[in-house]
RNA sequence: GCCUCCCUAGCUCAGUGGUAGAGCAACGCACUUGUAAUGCGUAGGUCGUCAGUUCAAUCCUGACGGGGGGCUCCA
């Protein structure tokens, strides 16, 4: 047998001239795909001489997506095997797990998942191989007549760049066969690969949910009945994963809201419209006023405008004209009519908000402006109603009214690159304010399709944006093309604390606003020169903010923004009066606090207080009142005795006041 | 908007083609000594709304409203 040279992890060696990475790596169970040549390749794959071959393992990011991809196989052929007259869609890798789409004749409900998930557990303990197969456009068409959606892939060859490119992309039509004990092909899918050396090489699954998804995701197309699974390399990943998905569950803010008695959404007031109680209402008085404070101090001015105007506005804003489906109809007024219903006198049309740029743009407008007033930065905590389709509704983070932390900045060009500058570091340590910490930054550019203004000025805002952004030495991700066509902008991407990503800030250059207003200032010179505009917002909007919070803190709240910073709770009834001028005195220092008066016993106060999320309980009993002194037990369960008064209380002053969480 | 599942007491949920139950919360009474549930009792629901089928509907059908999970969308 003749020998070829080759090199493996950057070792050069001969082996014999039909090794396989299979037989390569056989001594590495954690390998399971490899590259070669630098494209990733079945462990099948044959090699040649001076092939450089790396090996691939499980938890590699690559390794992780061709598990999952895999599991997708294992899934179809499961639920083929169960539900035969099931047409299949696609079932690419996804963060997390995969899913597989399939068009079956009825749709998949929650028991039939033990079924396919036990079916698959056999086609695993089979140790099926996946055998990749070259095929012709022809041949395949034939073999997957019964498979028309993997027929109109096959069409799609040529163009495919979307996610259909899992299937059929890369140069050559493969087909994978699974193999049976027998080596014979018991089941075979449309796929680019690579996958698995064989199914046996999947350690841990779970199907997770159903749903249903558009054929090639437009809404033009047919629905498919969707599978969502996860796959791990190891059981304990896969516990790991559920486990988290079962903490942000509990985390979940519309659960937490009414846990704690934050807001609802009352049906009478229609879908996407919250209402504050009284505690939600503290936590969102104390990011607002905090907001404020930091505003001011940042040279904003604070302005207001209504909640309603009149289409002519939205019109000149060019709103109406690109965003009226997302728009609540209008209000008719004034239309009168003649006897017979037609109008005698045409009514005017009047809007809810969707925006609050067009208000501030009619206050820069309202007179003469000068180059010494810039940069203006116009602050309104501004409601808007947006009619958002019903199915995208979700708690407070998703919503038809909401209030945005909105400011428009009216600036010169050359002011531009040191007010995003200065822009960003105040968005970034404000978040920081609230407990974020974790950021990562995104750049969304032109569009030269779809944008209007000239090069220069993109080139120059885009380059102020870059500038700004690699300042903070945060992650800078590239949205290319991203932009919306007026501006180009970065967004401020947070993570929580449990890992999840948020889009949180943005900022955003305009060049179409400015001009269709005909915003225009006097320049030193003497002429009148356009201001640039800068839209920003650094909550997005207080209700998904608040939201977001409240995931994060999982509702139990830093003592500055938590509803009941402190609550009293007395050893037995003896001591309530004691300990009710102590909250009392806490009180007078400003502190939100309350005595538990009620006739629970102790521990049922403090179990109270702990699923309340309260930071302090104040406790006191004979030998706390002997000394003049409290308890405080805080929410991880920990306690510290015997804290005099004074101290107490500035313990609790301190926290609120630099915002620390305890 | 589309697919699918759901809506029973303030909350979490049982349940039946013959108009309903539990736990917690609320209220009352008694109890009260050190860090996550004291006991007993009382009250509370046109079973989301409106139609239809039926001798009879909370239960079956449909429409509407609201919600969950996805898809699409998010200027």
């Amino acid at each position: 047998m003749s020998e070829i040279s080759i090199t493996v992890d950057g070792v050069a060696v001969n082996v014999a001239a039909d090794q396989k990475p299979t037989q390569i790596f056989s001594e590495r169970k954690d390998v399971v795909v490899c590259k070669v040549n630098g494209e990733l390749r079945d462990l099948w794959s044959d090699l040649a001489a001076g092939d450089v071959v790396e090996s691939v393992t499980i938890s590699s990011p690559e390794g992780l997506a061709v598990l999952r991809h895999s599991t997708a196989h294992v899934m179809a052929q499961a639920v083929q095997s169960i539900f035969s007259g099931t047409r299949l869609g696609i079932g690419p890798p996804i963060t997390d797990g995969f899913y597989y789409d399939f068009d079956p004749e009825r749709p998949f409900n929650p028991d039939d998942f033990e079924k396919i998930e036990s079916a698959m557990r056999k086609i695993i303990k089979d140790g099926q191989r996946f055998k990749r197969r070259i095929t012709t456009e022809s041949d395949a068409l034939k073999e997957l007549a019964h498979e028309p959606y993997k027929c109109e892939l096959i069409g799609l060859k040529s163009g495919a760049g979307d996610e259909a490119s899992v299937e059929v992309g890369g140069s050559e039509l493969t087909i994978y066969d699974n193999l049976g004990r027998d080596g014979q092909p018991v089941w075979s899918d449309l796929c680019r690969g690579p996958h698995l050396p064989s199914t046996k090489h999947i350690p841990a699954f779970k199907l997770m949910r159903s749903a249903a998804a558009y054929w090639r995701g437009s809404e033009k197309n047919p629905m498919l009945q969707r599978i969502y699974g996860t796959a791990w390399p190891t059981q304990e990943e896969l516990t790991a994963h559920l486990e988290l998905l079962a903490e942000a569950e509990k985390r979940d803010h519309r659960r937490l809201g009414n846990e704690l008695d934050l807001f609802s959404f009352p049906e009478e007031i229609g879908s996407g419209l919250a209402v504050f109680h009284p505690k939600g209402g503290i936590i969102r008085r104390a990011m607002e006023d905090y907001s404020r404070i930091r505003h001011e101090e940042e040279g904003y001015e604070f302005v207001y405008s209504p909640h309603l105007t009149k289409a002519a506005l939205f019109e000149t804003s060019g709103h109406l004209d690109w965003y009226s489906e997302g728009m609540y109809p209008p209000m008719i007024l004034d239309e009168e009519h003649h006897p017979d219903g037609t109008i005698k006198k045409a009514g005017q049309q009047y809007y809810m908000k969707p925006m609050n740029c067009p208000f501030h743009n009619l206050i820069f407008r309202a007179r003469g402006r000068s180059y010494r007033e810039l940069p203006l930065r116009l602050f309104e905590f501004g409601t808007v109603y947006r009619y958002e389709k019903s199915g995208v509704m979700h708690g407070l983070t998703r919503a038809r009214g909401f209030t945005q932390d909105d400011a428009h900045i009216y600036c010169t060009k050359e002011q531009m690159p040191a007010e995003l500058d200065s822009l960003l570091t105040f968005v970034l340590n404000l978040l920081r304010d609230y407990g974020l910490n974790d950021f990562y930054l995104e750049l969304s550019t032109r569009n030269p399709e779809k944008s209007v203004g000239d090069d220069k000025d993109w080139t120059e805002a885009t380059e102020a944006l870059r500038k700004a952004a690699e300042a903070q030495k945060l992650q800078l991700v590239l949205d290319e093309g991203g932009a919306a066509f007026y501006g180009p902008k970065i967004s401020v991407q947070a993570k929580d604390a449990i890992g999840r990503t948020w889009q949180m800030s943005t900022i955003q250059v305009d060049f179409q606003l400015p001009q269709r207003f005909e915003l225009e200032y006097s320049a030193a010179d003497g002429t009148r020169q356009r201001p640039v505009m800068i839209h920003r917002a650094l909550f997005g909007s207080i209700e998904r903010f608040f939201g977001v919070l409240t995931e994060h803190y999982s509702g139990a709240f830093p003592p500055w923004l938590a509803p009941m910073q402190a609550v009293g709770i007395p050893v037995a009834d003896a001591f309530a009066d004691y300990l009710a001028d102590v909250i009392s005195q806490m009180k007078k220092a400003g502190i939100r606090a309350e005595l538990d008066a009620s006739d629970d016993r102790m521990q049922k106060k403090v179990r109270n207080a702990q699923m309340q999320k309260i930071p302090f309980m104040v406790i006191a009993g004979e030998e706390d009142q002997k000394a003049g002194a409290v308890s405080f037990r805080y929410r991880n369960g920990e306690q510290k005795n015997g804290i005099p008064i004074a101290q107490a209380i500035a313990e609790i002053k301190e926290a609120v006041s630099k915002r620390i969480q305890v």
